[in-house]
DNA sequence: AAATCAGATGTTAGCGGTAACCTCCTCGCT
DNA sequence: AGCGAGGAGGTTACCGCTAACATCTGATTT
């Protein structure tokens, strides 16, 4: 800014240099058609003017923004937020900023108003991190106007998808349940319209079932430990509980809120239930006891879906579908069946 | 985008409605002076033909982009995350979109490329979450161009900050252990270049030495459930350990490893001593035994911070500075010390 | 009936860059 | 000496919008 409030412009730069503004241009872009000294002069009027490129007029001029939105439609849980984190830096790593809005009612007035202001932003494409249903037909006004991405919530058959590949978790879950003897093994699994949850579920049942083990009773929570803590009582309660060797919680603060419940009225884990959760926060290997669950590799899901979107935009077709396999974490929450 | 390649602007929309450009402008921003049965036609020439208004040629037109940058220095803790969401909630109820940059690590080069990028974006003033020092002397760059406000950790004395009260919640701590009787407490302090983890510091001790109370055996760890487990060993082994009556962790997650430490050697929490954490993780409640610990309002400081930014932007003076006072959340893990 | 006025719309000139094309100068070569 | 090539830099025309001012109606005033 000078003393009138006039921004510093190339102008400004290339008259104090004595040069056209185009040099100014190249010298700022690093062009290597500008003699040394030149080069040198045109700095120095630069710094003694405190010139600061205008991005915006540079993105108008080139046609691209080099920017992508990144909706999400949930609060501050543990998952939806390290994606959050770790698209915004796959997106910097790939040379673009990530145009962060997050919105935690999930209402169609909400839906609209924030798809509005991403596209007002001019983005050049968008990953959608939404999990639960019903958003997808919401986001259909967005697929028509630039490339999508879909980030473990499935938003459609044409939207290019990337997630964790939560089926494969809930067989990881009810594989070493069954490793460790487990036959009857109670759930505590995640809001039904959450596709995450659905897959967990699935997974883990149908495992079970190809060892022929019958999918012990099913509660529904809602992520939080409080949840888990209100299944746990009313596991307690139920017909067959003395069956029940294991659980699996379709997250670690569910199983947190579970563990609580059964600590609380004296039954102990793992000796008479064991449990695991899902997730791996940072704080599970520190519960008593140690948490077994199964790690997603966040990290990768983000990085692969700015690739994917990066892709879309260089004219790339994305792939239809990635699955990022999880892992299991393997300690002391979870033990050996003994046959009573 | 018409079927060359070439994007739909206002002079599209214009010719197809008949009408000039600045009349499609005028529809665009609402302004009152277009017969309705004009706004008709242009209206539907606009949906006809798939318009999106250029938010980047506005803002150049305008020369505002009512954006505002907010760098945050570390990785997924839990508050500077929430700190981060909150900014950006505040920030889009005040009209601005938030550019999110984080970067984990804090060398200098690191800082100048995050600084380079934020400007880089002409955002109009930028929070700066900094809770570490030596970030300080790295931003004066930054202070000389536009509006910086300092959120957490202090940036300067000439920079506007706002944060949680974190001596008060220090004080909080320990007025409530003196409260139920405790006259020897531990201390597992956060990293000694966080001023947050001074002050809390800082804070406690300052109560407790106000009712004569010698502060205990300090630990310093890096907020991580490990460093709080490994605190927790070496408390066991020190001379003074008997009298130990009480542990202040200076968050949840050192609180929990160092339950486990405790928990793993037979000590009972809060049967033999007594444990407050920091933060009011969702999950604190429901460990075992259920953490007392502080809540800081983050909701309330990332509205603050935004609008003493936007108040800067508009010609204000920001005041100096701002502390939100946290609040105690007493649970279980803290009890009344009875005298051996 | 001429003058006035306000509402509705059009025209022109930027905003701060980049792209494409053009000019000028110097150097090497025949 | 004449000529072409290429390096260094300048000119001009956009990018898609808004601001400011100009113009044109038709209705109202006198």
């Amino acid at each position: 800014m000078d003393g009138r409030g006039r921004r510093t412009t190339m102008y400004d730069v290339a008259a104090a240099a004595g040069v056209s503004h185009q040099t100014v241009s190249r010298v700022v872009n690093g062009s290597p058609q500008v003699r040394p000294e030149t080069v040198e002069r045109v700095r120095s009027a630069m710094t003694r003017l405190g010139y600061r490129p205008s991005g915006t007029a540079r993105n108008l001029a080139v046609r691209r923004t080099r920017s992508l939105g990144v909706v999400s439609f949930m609060g501050p849980l543990f998952g939806p937020m390290s994606m959050l984190l770790s698209i915004e830096a796959a997106a910097r790593r790939s040379g673009y900023a990530a145009q962060i809005v997050s919105a935690h009612g999930l209402d169609a007035g909400q839906v609209d108003a924030v798809l509005e202001e991403v596209l007002g932003r001019d983005v050049e494409g968008v990953a959608v991190i939404a999990p639960t249903d019903g958003q997808a037909r919401m986001v259909d006004g967005l697929r028509a106007q630039l490339p999508v991405v879909a980030v473990e919530g499935r938003l459609g058959d044409d939207v290019p998808f990337v997630a964790s590949d939560n089926e494969a978790g809930g067989r990881l879950v009810a594989e070493h349940l069954l490793d460790c003897g487990h036959r009857t093994v109670a759930h505590v699994s995640g809001p039904t319209d959450w596709g995450e949850a659905r897959q967990r579920t699935a997974g883990w049942a149908d495992r079970l079932v190809a060892a022929g083990v019958q999918p012990g009773p099913v509660w529904v929570g809602d992520w939080s430990p409080e949840a888990g803590y209100r299944a746990g009582l009313e596991l307690l309660e139920h017909p067959r509980w003395e069956e029940v060797g294991a659980v699996f919680a379709a997250n670690d603060s569910m199983a947190l809120g579970l563990m609580a419940a059964l600590h609380r009225s004296g039954v102990e884990v793992p000796a008479r239930v064991s449990v695991i959760g899902y997730d791996n926060t940072p704080e599970s290997g520190w519960l008593q006891p140690a948490l077994s669950t199964v790690e997603q590799q966040f990290d990768a899901v983000g990085a692969a879906a700015v690739e994917r979107l990066v892709s879309l935009l260089e004219g790339g077709d994305g792939a239809a579908e990635l699955l990022i396999p999880p892992r299991l974490v393997s300690r002391s929450s979870v033990s050996w069946h003994r046959r009573r």
